[in-house]
DNA sequence: TTGTTTTGTGTGGATTTGAACGTTCCCTTG
DNA sequence: CAAGGGAACGTTCAAATCCACACAAAACAA
């Protein structure tokens, strides 16, 4: 294993062969952490076999390499939402910062889950009075530190890889509000196709949303302009403001123009 | 590199680097803030290193410093919510230690609200094939770290005090599930009266939770045993196990044994 | 036997740690 | 209000520790 021209992803998906790494990702799991001198010893090999192992279970992404020693994934330093937030944070942030010029004390706002929408609960720190709605568990810790602002949550069985509701709970529940704004991140822009998302829950999720609206914003950085969706969510008519961070493909400009959907760059 | 007969959360001197950020946070939680001098002791190292130290957690936005120490960050607003969760932090981290006792990899968790469940969910971690059910957005983010526990959330209205929701939606959503064990904290505990709470919508909730389980847990630390109640949650004969950290007065220990719940001590 | 895989050892490089030293900040005293 | 003492802070540098790579020995299978 040595040479890398062999894949290491052989050993990823199943269990690992060899039964020194399972025990080893057993005490990893009682433990939390051990240092290499400690496995070296209890396994009754040298230290650099114990590295070499932690080499492999780390390739796997089933352990966490520090100094010292191993530990499980997931680092301190880093809670889970923030190693989201870093893929194209400045953009992100941007745009977040100038979405909240569409917010007025005051207001009721329904903010989806996504990692820009968390930026924009993030920018929204010092705005006072005012009523969050969200299915995302990221949004609601974020709203919870801000005094002044209310919050309701759409519950449900929560999504472990976007940490937010999704099912037909969720849906029925955010049915009761009529929000002045609903702020919705999108994974793809197609000019014919509209917004477009990758999983078929979230789009259903926020496909619901849409009846509800007063104004209707959509939050994404110009990565998504070219990539290719899969579920539709909205067309552009739906959408009042697209907040961006790069001028968008032609064809997506006249598409949006053609709506009457405001184009905000920042 | 010592034998590892303590605790695991008293780490032995000279642990990796990653494993003292973990400990300094948790023991950060748990004080609210802590000296240099007093940290550089606690892990045996000299105070630059715990400044190092501090300035990585600082940087990722986990800890604030301040001449002569370190707290958490948040500065003057400090919700009522970090004060309960420091309150009696160590004995309810014990109690939380000895209710994991109580659960088996595969069950279904109801956790409500508070601080010593909070704990509880921490606990948790380590416990592969979980499924928790709550109306806590702390205990929620908390579980939502743990690899292998499925989570359901029940949503509405957030109490801005205690971070959960209490509402009808709430206590409808809780209905469908019939979890293998509910566990509760508790605000007080009377001999006649049973198990008692300070807030009416706080009390509805969890009382709503009582037909539903297979088995019922109450978590309390012992000042909870001469508080006066306000609105009743529970009987005695509601519950199958109370674990505390001291002997309960003589009236609470008939009645329980009366009723037929267990008492686990810590 | 031969070839492959795994393990142990040695070396150079990288990271962390602790002590020393100059600076900054806080608080008391005049 | 100013000055001064002292504690805390950040920086620098040497020592210790840890890590990755290379190569040889050992275990194993064909």
């Amino acid at each position: 294993m040595e040479s890398m021209d062999m894949p290491a992803r052989t050993l990823s998906a199943r269990a690992p062969q060899n039964a020194r790494l399972t025990t080893l990702l057993d005490l990893l799991e009682q433990r939390g952490q051990c240092s290499i001198g400690e496995l070296a010893e209890r396994f009754d090999v040298s230290e650099e076999t114990i590295r070499r192992d932690v080499r492999q279970l780390e390739q796997a992404g089933r352990v966490q390499k520090i100094h010292g020693g191993v530990c499980l994934p997931g680092g301190v330093l880093e809670p889970p939402y923030r190693q989201r937030l870093r893929d194209q944070a400045e953009a992100k942030q941007r745009i977040a910062e100038r979405a909240v010029a569409l917010v007025r004390p005051g207001m009721t706002l329904m903010l989806d889950s996504g990692t820009t929408t968390l930026w924009l609960a993030r920018a929204l720190g010092h705005v006072r009075d005012l009523t969050v709605i969200t299915n995302s568990m990221e949004i609601a810790a974020q709203v919870l530190g801000h005094p002044g602002q209310r919050l309701f949550v759409a519950g449900g069985a929560i999504d472990p890889d976007y940490h937010a509701a999704f099912g037909s709970e969720a849906i029925d529940y955010c049915r009761q509000f009529a929000p002045d704004l609903t702020v919705l991140s999108m994974g793809a822009v197609d000019p014919v196709r509209g917004f477009l998302d990758f999983d078929a829950g979230e789009a259903a999720f926020k496909r619901s949303l849409l009846p509800q609206a007063r104004r209707v914003a959509v939050l994404c950085d110009a990565t998504k302009f070219d990539k290719p969706g899969f579920v539709q969510v909205a067309r552009f008519a739906d959408v009042h403001d697209l907040v961006t961070d790069q001028t968008p493909p032609a064809e997506i400009a006249a598409a949006a123009a053609a709506a009457g959907t405001a184009i905000h760059l920042v």
